[in-house]
DNA sequence: CATGAATGAGGATTCATTCAT
DNA sequence: AATGAATGAATCCTCATTCAT
């Protein structure tokens, strides 16, 4: 039959088959996490089968790796295309904090998938995933050479204090990964959405005020 | 016989039945997430039968949201008797902010089970709890008592870009919440436990350092 | 304490106690069946506790024998008054079917629990209750008398195959119950409410006419 | 191995393992009716598994409807070959009788059923099963059709109360419900057996003749 | 006479996964 | 490369009933 209705995928494309489970395992993974995801629901988001998924990825925990695997380097994979070293420090610094924040608003399930690998697995399959153990060290490098730069000029902080740049990741990490993980009960709280569209804009500046004056050496007050 | 073995909650006591029950599910639910957790691993935590969670608290879905009540009240009822009235503001905030620190390390449960709330139900069970939904005015409250006396003070910024009571509670949330959501990963990829004995004080102090410079208009650098 | 508040009922009146758990539980068996009925639903529409009625029935089991017992004499208890004897056979048996048919109307969960008691019990409750066992005596003794004086006046059949007391109860029975029994799908099927009240009267009319015609010699057909 | 021995069903036959199913769930819940069934009788009764009736129907209450679907039908569906347009009409409509009285005896889970169905659920599942709902106008067709052939040849009543095929359906399955629903009533009290064999041919005429002598002008008496 | 607390057996349903083709 | 059929072990929840006072 050359034009029949296919209800299955019968496109015999392995890739696409791939692709397809992929992010519809995404989906439901962000929003249940591991324990809370049901293979059915992953399955009736696709155009195939539930033996797909245990065809090409084992079982639901080997699915589960692999969609935190990307979800992981998506987050990290972005930095690289900045150019930070043509700008000045602070400029670098502050661009790099807003990327990383638009970052994260467009890549909400990633996020939501490594809250959940944080909280239900306590990051134990992290560690047992060599391709993610280094993603973050290209992270660090970006914000080591800012701050080093900074120092040089003597824009950012020296004194015993001063953040690392792993302090610095940790706050940014930090305040950008709780506007998308705690979004529904600040809403319903104090009535502010932190990713709609009215109020993002300010609180993503504020964000990067806070982590900007944390580095300076004299954070100006424009009054 | 008086002495009997007894299996199961023969005590008759009502209300420690239902703390344990509370307890044991609040364990549960903050590893698990409500998705995630399972009635008889609750009921395996105590002393008592499956019944009898059916039999105070009606479902697994009631029983969470008893949970999280308790545990949001738990996270903001804190504040109240810390008199930072008498302090002067910049003090006042110090304290503040290392209270929450230190009380949200104190209940990492309470914590998570706020922090799954928001990822798997959206924050639709705070939406619909009342006893929840005016805990965070107190909160502000106080927030905006230190930030007013600070302005009054001159410390604190008052330009236009100054953050709020709301902004600083964002950001305040954020820095001590994610330090229990994320430890894992952060302990795997970075190797520092920002809970840890060895870590936590300095981690502690750094957070304390970002919200002041954010707030204050001449944050001073010891160098 | 003298004029406290009571929940439950501390009347200490045992036989209103007891009326009002039988008028419960003939609503739920009328309507669930013995299998189907649940204590806690005939306690919620009670004013007593759950404990009452193993207080005062010992059983599920035994409230249900109960009822039945109710039920059966109260469907079964109503000829004695109608003082047929003093009509003419014809009258006498237009009166006890009119009579018969209303009677059901009013007692429809009597009626309903009888029906239960055959489909789900298949009349086993009712062979091992002998209070029950001598109620149909009279009716058909009733029956009996009507058809004699019919057959010594002449105008009720008394060929070979005519009706016994026992086929008139039989026709009649299946008549009056099926109103009840049936009323549901004969509604959503034919648009026929058998027991409302624009088509109740014209329906006993024509079942009076089926079973007179039945017994009748010579029935007359007005044209 | 090509002749093991199998736990339950491997034969890989859908259409027989559905089958399989239904004729249990018609056996139970014709006895106990849909709230009194267990999902467990039915499945000991049947060489599959438990999971296989929610792999199939989805829900004990899917598999009722579909019981109840089947049943109706197979009620309905038999006056189709009757060719009662041969017969003169006082003969069509015996025969009709005659066959609707076998048929209920040959079915009589399926008349359980029907009776449980409005017992309690009230019918309510009869009207929201678009296939059920029209069933009954080919029954009603077959009537109408025997009675205005019956007022054409003056043989059947034209007055004013004559009945309507409505009438004759109700009078005729209140007859032959009757027979199956309180058959165990009807015995222990009366010790007639009406679906026996003794006693069942007796009834089936006395059943014939009631319906008959409401229809006909001038029912004759052999005598 | 009355009752809140407690219980084990059973009830429907869902889950990730494997079988046979 | 792909699939419909089948499965056992959970999983949440309900039931009639008894205990201790």
């Amino acid at each position: 039959m050359s034009m029949s209705t296919l209800t299955y995928n019968s496109r015999r494309n392995p890739e696409l088959t791939r692709r397809e489970i992929l992010n519809a395992a995404l989906e439901e993974f962000a929003h249940k996490g591991l324990l809370g995801s049901r293979v059915d629901v992953i399955v009736s988001k696709t155009n195939t089968s539930k033996r797909m998924i245990y065809y090409y990825f084992g079982s639901k925990a080997s699915l589960y790796t692999e969609v935190l695997k990307e979800s992981y380097a998506r987050i990290r994979q972005r930095e690289i295309d900045l150019n930070l070293d043509d700008l000045e420090p602070e400029k670098a610094l502050r661009t790099f904090i807003r990327e990383t924040l638009e970052h994260f608003e467009r890549n909400i399930d990633a996020v939501r998938i490594i809250a959940y690998e944080n909280l239900q697995c306590e990051g134990t399959t992290i560690a047992s995933t060599p391709e993610i153990l280094n993603l973050d060290e290209r992270t660090l490098e970006i914000l080591e050479g800012i701050l080093s730069r900074g120092h040089a000029s003597g824009v950012f902080r020296d004194d015993d204090d001063a953040p690392t740049a792993v302090d610095v990741h940790q706050v940014l990490s930090a305040l950008a990964l709780n506007r998308v993980e705690h979004r529904g009960s600040f809403n319903v709280l104090f009535g502010r959405d932190m990713l709609g569209p009215e109020e993002a804009p300010r609180n993503r500046t504020m964000i990067e005020d806070a982590v900007l004056r944390l580095v300076l050496k004299n954070p100006r007050t424009w009054d």
